[in-house]
DNA sequence: GTATTATCTAAGTCT
DNA sequence: TAGATAATAC
């Protein structure tokens, strides 16, 4: 049973088997903090624990799910179903759906997401008759965000005189106003936003012992994960939580705290001693991923920060090969040669797509990257930007969700009162938010008791809203009858969302409607499911239980082990992700460190720590690119390689991409643009002298829902989820506007984008 | 009063 | 580039 420590080194065996008393685990990138974590985990199993006493938090869904799969791995599914493993926010909304009630929140509370909680904000600015200009939406959300973060509410916040100075000296004096009225907006919506689930959590253990005292003696061993990136409110849950017992241990890496911006304090990790005298602090520092090279290359970097834990980051691991530094004219040009080299380490290196990622500091530099590997034929996934969940058409289905489970769910409401378009018109609409606002109740009494309030609205209009109300209340009237799925497609199809989208025959209309046709697919997978993941009572699969379920997830969420694409990323979403081959691009002054992050010196330090992380995801081969220039909001601008370039000690990089670029230009204008053919360039950027390799040619499908690339030629037979089988005619277009004009054996001709048609080739 | 079209404006990292 | 808003057509 034990026999798995022996799967440790012994640093992290003592971390593991010291189970009772205040632990800080101080784990270097790479170091093994997840297998510590999870390890521990299931010794405490193994010697006797209840899973139902342990409680472990993570930050992300991904590392909650990836924590759960390794200690079933060792234990096997049954125990670690049972552990309360899972983010913050999930746990504590799991908790609040049941304690809540003392709060004043139905179980069924709505979590507004950040779409939500913007526009709420908006209209309360609208409202005010203030200029939405100084009160945008996302920075007073970004203000009322880090109040609640430090457990501010918003009496709390109107009664602090700094705080309202300060909001005078930012010309912003009626901020402690917005943030009432949106409070008890969302309260009055039975909402809670990603704010409310801590400091309500909070609030339940400050406000009531009883409580306090249950879950004091239920998670008997707490363990946090990335401790470094808790703010103050989840910082003050877990003590209160742990105060009983001790029997704490928290996992974290000063060098890796990147979410300062969303509140996260690193002195949580420093403080701890002072909280915990008894503290056990165990180092973690050798690093079991990455080559000599690129851990030395972190270490100094990170040197440049001021502010920091000393530790010495080894490892064991071969010397590897220097960082490669890639230079490029444009930011397209950036795209092609990243997409060139993978291609070319695909051969050579025998790798597979899914060991490549391209990771960026914005979201935004991804377009061009995304061309760069389209024309070379390389499959990518796309993860982050608009999450599945985020996307309109499938917002709007879940809207009519959320407002069948919870009537007060006035964002949710607002969004399908016309939607599809019933002739309930702005005047309309407006006219009923003035008197669910004058009256402080939910738009849905309103609506539902039309005839009690004095209204001017016509008859027309009148009808319209009782026919919404109508069926609204005959979709509710299923909630207990059917199966999540049943419901689902009942309101897709009565509510007259799945004709509308369908109507449309554009390409973005027919990727509107298959999208309405994966969300219905991806509840049916849920309603089949065996076990539910995130509840313990598992069997529920009532609409209200998915709705719960997806509220907290986001797009890297989703796994796509199966499919073998390169991934596009964010660096904060890469955090805690590992590749044989990282592309770390657009390594430009005021992109990478951000121009936001130029005014002070903790700023600055904090993209340090973004630069580190990103170095360390690397595990053989590191490339760091930079453009000459980059389109940024529709201008081409000239940039100057980054800053973070130059303190990597030079003995780590490889410059000569630096000098070889000339040839390459020339390379480009001797063969104009044609058609892009990645086995030419190829010899003139190769790298590494490997020669004789010829490129295959990509002839996969991938179905993911962001982004498919593959190679379609004409004469081909393809599959269409709809439209059967065709033969494609013609090509046209490049990129993401791939076109293929094919001829179904049933639907006769039709031009469809690549991007979106998910066509499977037959032969 | 509502639906459609044209114009404008703003673009950072995320649970 | 897209999403929100303003102007115009129905």
């Amino acid at each position: 049973m034990k026999a798995f420590l022996n799967e440790l080194n012994e640093e992290q065996r003592k971390a593991v088997e010291v189970t009772d008393g205040p632990i800080l685990i101080l784990a270097g990138a790479g170091s093994g903090k997840t297998r510590a974590l999870t390890y521990k985990i299931a010794y405490l199993i193994s010697k006797g624990t209840d899973p139902f006493n342990i409680l472990a938090l993570t930050f992300t869904n991904k590392a909650a799910k990836e924590m759960k799969e390794r200690v079933s791995l060792l234990l096997g599914s049954g125990d670690a179903r049972n552990v309360w493993l899972g983010t913050f926010h999930s746990v504590f909304a799991r908790i609040l759906r049941v304690e809540g009630v003392k709060l004043g929140y139905p179980s069924n509370f709505t979590i507004y997401d950040t779409e939500d909680s913007k526009k709420l904000i908006k209209s309360i600015v609208k409202s005010l008759d203030l200029d939405d200009k100084v009160y945008k939406a996302s920075s007073v959300l970004g203000r009322i965000s880090s109040a609640k973060s430090s457990l501010i509410s918003a009496a709390d916040y109107n009664k602090d005189e700094e705080l309202k100075e300060n909001d005078v000296a930012l010309k912003r004096p009626r901020l402690g106003e917005i943030y009432a009225l949106y409070a008890e907006k969302c309260f009055r919506a039975s909402a809670m936003d990603f704010d409310d689930l801590l400091m309500n959590m909070n609030i339940l253990l400050r406000d009531f012992p009883e409580v306090l005292h249950k879950y004091q003696r239920q998670y008997k061993y707490i363990l946090v994960d990335e401790y470094q990136d808790t703010n103050f409110a989840q910082y003050v849950i877990v003590k209160k939580l742990a105060a009983n017992n001790e029997n704490i241990t928290v996992v974290g890496d000063d060098a890796q705290s990147i979410y300062g911006f969303r509140g996260a304090n690193i002195e949580n990790i420093l403080n701890l001693k002072k909280d915990y005298p008894e503290l056990k602090i165990f180092k973690l520092e050798q690093n079991y991923r990455s080559t000599q090279n690129i851990v030395n290359a972190a270490n100094s970097i990170i040197l440049n920060n001021k502010k920091q834990f000393k530790k010495e980051i080894w490892t064991e691991n071969e010397q590897g090969n220097l960082i490669k530094i890639l230079k490029a004219a444009t930011d397209n040009e950036e795209g092609r040669k990243i997409a060139d080299y993978i291609s070319f380490l695909k051969d050579s290196e025998d790798s597979i797509y899914r060991d490549f990622a391209i990771l960026y500091r914005t979201n935004a530099q991804s377009r061009a990257l995304e061309e760069g590997l389209s024309k070379t034929g390389i499959p990518y996934r796309i993860f982050g930007s608009i999450s599945f969940y985020q996307r309109k058409e499938v917002k709007d289905l879940i809207a009519y969700f959320r407002v069948i489970i919870n009537n007060n769910d006035d964002e949710a409401l607002l969004r399908i009162i016309n939607y599809p378009a019933r002739g309930l018109g702005k005047v309309t609409i407006d006219r009923i938010i003035v008197e669910a606002d004058s009256n402080r109740i939910p738009v849905w009494q309103i609506i539902n008791d039309l005839n009690d309030y004095k209204i001017e609205i016509n008859q027309g209009a009148r009808r319209k809203i009782d026919d919404f109300v109508y069926m609204i209340r005959s979709f509710a009237t299923y909630l207990n009858s059917k199966n999540a799925y049943e419901l689902a497609h009942i309101i897709a199809d009565k509510s007259g969302i799945l004709a509308d989208l369908f109507e449309d025959k554009s390409m973005e209309g027919i990727s509107r409607y298959e999208n309405i046709t994966e969300l219905l697919s991806g509840i049916k997978s849920y309603v089949e499911e065996e076990t539910d993941e995130d509840n313990a009572d598992n069997g529920n699969k009532s609409l209200a239980h998915y709705v719960q379920n997806i509220s907290l997830l986001t797009d890297a969420d989703k796994d796509d082990k199966n499919t073998d694409v390169v991934s596009l990323m964010t660096i904060h979403m890469a955090k805690g992700l590992e590749f044989p081959y990282v592309f770390l691009s657009g390594l430009e002054e005021n992109l990478f460190p951000s121009l936001m992050a130029l005014n002070t010196r903790s700023e600055l330090e904090e993209e340090r720590r973004l630069f580190y992380v990103a170095v360390t995801r690397a595990m053989k081969k590191l490339f760091i690119s930079y453009a000459e220039s980059r389109y940024k909001w529709g201008n081409q601008e000239f940039c100057e390689p980054s800053r973070f370039i130059e303190e990597i000690d030079p003995k780590h990089l490889d410059l000569s991409d630096l000098r070889a670029r000339e040839s390459y230009r020339e390379k480009q204008i001797e063969m104009p643009k044609r058609n892009w053919e990645p086995k030419e360039n190829k010899k003139t950027i190769t790298p590494d002298p490997l020669p004789g390799k010829n490129f295959k040619k990509v002839t996969k499908t991938f179905t993911s829902n962001t982004t498919i690339n593959s190679h379609y030629d004409v004469g081909m037979v393809v599959e269409h989820e709809r439209f059967g089988k065709g033969k494609i005619i013609s090509i046209e277009g490049a990129a993401d506007n791939t076109k293929a004009i094919v001829l179904f054996d049933k639907e006769g001709q039709k031009q469809l984008l690549l991007k979106y048609a998910k066509l499977k080739i037959i032969e």
